[in-house]
DNA sequence: TGCATAAATAACAATATGGTTATATGGTTT
DNA sequence: AAACCATATAACCATATTGTTATTTATGCA
């Protein structure tokens, strides 16, 4: 089933950045709490809270309480879901197919 | 062979864009140039020219002139390679090694 | 040569992003 | 209850992003 250009691209915008990314290959390894995040990084923990926040709204991962720790886990389900739809973007014909009925089109041979 | 975080981040952000997901989504089922992409978005053509570039920065996309008119191709080349880096992120086991010999973890059981 | 068309670049504005420090919230422990 | 620890939120700042309009550059043709 094919997602919308917006929603591939709300999911891509979570995606890219270098700090993101690296928490996704660290809970990769093993579910780990923000605190155990912070001293990989050479950002405050606020900073930290917040990729994980973006990385939670794009449904990257998931969060768990455990006491007074918060445990993060990757959600290998959506980044999936992100591969399969740079694969399958949303079918464009009838845009072109409009374009050429108004004679839009330029070819060259 | 796997890729920088940075680099990863870098083509991401190249995608991370609806208006640049579909001129690719476009780009799948022909090459296209500049003046055939501007009637299809509610931008104007400076805007989609600006668009290209960062597709072509990030390798998605190539281009030829061919007259007055410059064409642009997908690179699914590209594409291929950023979902391969999807599902292969460097590792950073050793990163998480050296956190626990610094007695950093965090072990909830 | 001079003009028309296609595309890129420049200069600018509004908004988004990613960081900071300070503070609030939630749960644990004494 | 009070102090403590982990995490989230607020307020703020610098920079990046994405659009605009005006202009420049490149090519084709009368």
């Amino acid at each position: 089933m094919t997602m919308e250009f917006e929603k591939i691209a709300d999911i891509l915008k979570a995606l890219a950045d270098p700090t993101r990314l690296k928490i996704l290959s660290l809970l990769r390894i093993r579910d780990c709490c923000v605190c155990e995040l912070v001293p990989i990084f050479n950002i405050s923990q606020p900073a930290i809270s917040k990729h994980l926040s973006r990385l939670k709204t794009a449904e990257l991962v998931r969060e768990t309480r455990k006491g007074q720790w918060v445990f993060y886990s990757i959600n290998e389900k959506r980044l999936e879901e992100i591969r399969y739809a740079l694969s399958h973007l949303p079918d464009l014909s009838e845009e072109l197919r409009e374009l050429e009925q108004q004679g839009l089109t330029v070819i060259c041979e």
